[in-house]
DNA sequence: GGGTCTCCTTGACCCAGATCAAACCGACAC
DNA sequence: GTGTCGGTTTGATCTGGGTCAAGGAGACCC
């Protein structure tokens, strides 16, 4: 499971608390030395773009703080997010010099760079980078593929279930620990970003919020801070067997 | 892009025509005569169930011959298909001793497949086969975000192509060249199986086939035998711009 | 205060695709 | 030939979510 590594690399790595997951597991003084050679730092505000499709991307790097998302752009203007990127994520494709995605932050969002071309050659001399990379990129696509079946089989009101579960999953780790089964968490993202993910219009996911709402599943102050009283009633919602499939 | 890197490992190491795809491009002696000592073949009939997701899955491996599916289903019976498995794809994760997901053969099939514990060892002092294996999981991670897409924000009529489309993209690639933009083949899959890609019914599946056919965008002769007269035509069709993104 | 953004909610109506149901079409067995 | 069985097609009807449209609710500025 992904948390408990970064718990791990947080603690064991003061050089690079968060940031370097990637990379820090096992890191030795050489190669922590490289890396802070070729990293800087890049920051964003809310709306704004890291890169576009298609555009030449000359870095790597992982999430610091804030969230991104990866969006495709159908020719006529549909649009379906691929990736919600949250502190501790891996940014960019290491042997690929063209961005695939739309990147964007959806909120202020700090981004530790490192330069892509000397950081693939640490990779082919560093072999346990590559083998981190690799886990991380298995979790990716094992997150990728339990999103196609959000996509292609839930009902609207599983699929907001489905985003509302992950969101608080990742927040709950990364921030406060659950007093007594109750969840509280801040959506990071608009209504219709929330549909872009979701393969839904944003009117649809307004009236399912309110639903669940309505119904009790979650509490809203505001349109974004959410409390979640029941989060296993959360996952019966979602339509999740018990531990909500996400874990990996 | 994938197809190039099979056509030159499939020159390049004759112990390993397309069997190992995963690991041959640069491979040597040594690891070879390991591989040799830790490789099998297994065989499945069309239908028959390769492991259930939850199983404990002692390889990993890759496709010789035939078609398997990955799927997820969920505790009331929708099933989505998250990944299609083609001759050189590869099978498994290392790192983890459960399968994630339902994988089934749709035709007969053969599997090359390398004890795990070895090959794990084999990874972990052969770099570039980790390396290599990134690569080809970047690729899968791309198609799986392609794949959102198409789930998320096609229609169905859009959906079918997109599958027609991948579909005849690797056929052509693996067997004959398109003679005169012509493309021919056979759809490794029953109507059930496609609509279970595509998050729709069966019977929307053989109503947009009819239509596509009705249209000229396809010619069918019985269910299975396939001819595109243009392919850029059901290119179109999918919504996909000029070389159908699925690239890599 | 009023004006004007951006984001969100709610209502009324519509349609693509689901659901239910029937029939069709080889292939294979007897 | 007849039976039947899996896979497929086609029709009739229903419905979840899309579309169009009108307000609400903050946040910020003047």
């Amino acid at each position: 499971m992904l948390h408990s590594d970064l718990a791990h690399s947080t603690q064991d790595c003061e050089a690079c608390p968060i940031r370097h997951r990637a990379v820090c597991a096992r890191c030795d003084a050489d190669e922590l030395q490289v890396l802070e050679g070729i990293k800087y730092y890049r920051s964003f505000e809310a709306g704004q773009t890291v890169v576009w499709a298609g555009d030449r991307m000359d870095f790597v790097g992982s999430v610091v703080s804030g969230v991104a998302t990866l969006t495709q752009t159908m020719e006529d203007g549909r649009t379906q997010m691929v990736g919600l990127l949250l502190p501790s994520d891996f940014v960019g494709r290491p042997g690929r010099d063209g961005a695939a995605y739309d990147v964007v932050a959806t909120t202020n969002l700090v981004i530790c760079c490192f330069r892509k071309k000397p950081f693939e050659q640490l990779m082919e001399t560093t072999p346990h980078i590559a083998q981190r990379l690799l886990q991380m990129t298995l979790d990716e696509l094992d997150a990728a593929r339990e999103w196609m079946l959000v996509l292609g089989r839930k009902t609207a009101r599983e699929k907001i279930a489905s985003l509302l579960a992950i969101v608080a999953r990742r927040d709950a780790t990364l921030n406060l620990l659950t007093p007594n089964g109750k969840l509280v968490f801040d959506l990071p993202m608009t209504r219709e970003a929330m549909s872009d993910y979701l393969g839904l219009t944003l009117e649809t996911v307004s009236r399912q919020m309110s639903a669940l709402k309505r119904d009790g599943v979650i509490v809203l102050e505001g349109t974004r801070h959410i409390t979640v009283p029941d989060f296993s009633r959360l996952l019966e919602e979602a339509g999740d067997d018990s531990d909500g499939g996400m874990l990996s």
